[in-house]
DNA sequence: CGCCGACTGTTTGTCGACAAATAAAATACA
DNA sequence: TGTATTTTATTTGTCGACAAACAGTCGGCG
């Protein structure tokens, strides 16, 4: 456990929460922190040099998305995977897949392509240097970044949650990634972009289906595949 | 302002933060606090007894939700209701309406189904005493309880928000309600329950999206029949 | 007479401490 | 030796108070 060297980071007024908030945030969709494992107060306090106060209110936040679970006056854990409803997730993140994508199509203007088309480069570089965490990590961007040339601000919202939930279950896989693989979805990716700046709303729409099966059912394939990882990890 | 004997309604530990949250939640939703209506934690514990801490826990939780707006070391509002995003919040509701409808159909068990009876029927008295507030909530109850039958709490979760969201903008109208208009949704509701039972999955969907069409263009007649109320309050 | 800066007051963000709630340890008892 | 009960200890939830940030006011100066 080694974490210190986050000690005054900041000292302006409300600062410190975010920092805290967003430092965690990080961390438990990184997995640094293990799913199950408990938050003690205290300790954060000590670390980042800052009361409890403004820790409580980042573990609130936390909390309100799902992130960490507190069962009251015991412990706060850092919230399980759930893979009893995952079914539920995958639904869900199709669905965003497919009315994120058809938005761009429909709704994007001026500079949204070029933002677009930068995180995409981005994407190539991490599969290019096999930078299987980078990878993971420009792919939702990328997708964040389609979301919001869709301009809709509650189908992003739950899209990036979505997105980010979904980076924590790739990471418990992450050692088990074929090389060559993700190669396809570059191609994946540069279709949309062409369907969403042709405005091709249904195009885009299917495209997003489709790259979405993709990805489900990679997942799902980690997931039986590695039965011993997941066994030790439902508890 | 007549608020007080809100106070000592609980000693137990952990009941007062969601005490204070639930109810100012209510008041938000409900238009008791009217939008953009400065909150200040002094007078909230002083009303609650309680001390600031609770409060700003209750206060950070319904920040997470959007309900309230925290301009940083200054003043924290009631949220303003954004009338130029009205587009999105149709489309997302409208989408919502459609899902949650579909997987009920696909989804739901035993009980379900009485659960959601039960609702329809609040939801007719409300319709029948004229009781628009009324009307307006257990219409909510009933569709929150389709979207529990449905399974799938992201959907559920996003789904309860925007219905709450669109009880605010119901208010807002709420005198320009005609007295007969609504018993046609009692109809379209019970068609709704049919295509659930019979599993009519493709049914359910059609019927949902009808009914979110009804309700988004009912909305839209008030609001451009009412400009002044809009003028006044979108500043 | 109008504009700029210091001053005052209020409200928020943070702190350290206390008390309730619970888990773990220690003890008593069968 | 095993189980039930008390005791201890840790951790959370709440409190009152202080200090920073900001808004509005007042007074000085051009």
């Amino acid at each position: 456990m080694a974490e210190d060297k986050d000690k005054q980071l900041t000292h302006k007024r409300g600062y410190g929460v975010s920092t805290v908030y967003e430092t965690l945030r990080n961390e438990i969709i990184e997995l640094k922190l293990s799913p199950g494992s408990p938050i003690d107060e205290q300790q954060l306090s000590d670390r980042f040099s800052l009361s409890r106060t403004p820790i409580r209110e980042a573990l609130v936040r936390l909390a309100a998305e799902g992130l960490i679970t507190t069962l009251t006056n015991r412990a706060t854990i850092v919230s399980n995977i759930d893979f009893l409803g995952l079914s539920e997730f995958f639904d869900a993140l199709t669905l965003m897949y497919r009315v994120t994508t058809r938005l761009a199509a429909a709704n994007h203007v001026a500079g949204d392509i070029e933002a677009i088309r930068m995180l995409q480069k981005s994407f190539e570089n991490a599969v290019e240097s096999r930078d299987v965490l980078g990878m993971i990590a420009t792919n939702r961007d990328f997708h964040v970044a389609v979301a919001q040339a869709g301009r809709n601000r509650y189908y992003t919202e739950l899209f990036t949650r979505l997105l980010d939930e979904g980076r924590r279950i790739l990471r418990l896989y992450y050692s088990s990634f074929s090389d060559v693989l993700p190669r396809q979805y570059i191609g994946e990716h540069e279709d949309m972009i062409q369907a969403i700046i042709s405005r091709d709303i249904d195009g885009a729409d299917a495209l997003a289906a489709a790259h979405a099966d993709q990805i489900v059912s990679q997942i799902r394939s980690y997931i039986t595949a590695d039965s011993r990882q997941t066994a030790r990890l439902t508890l």
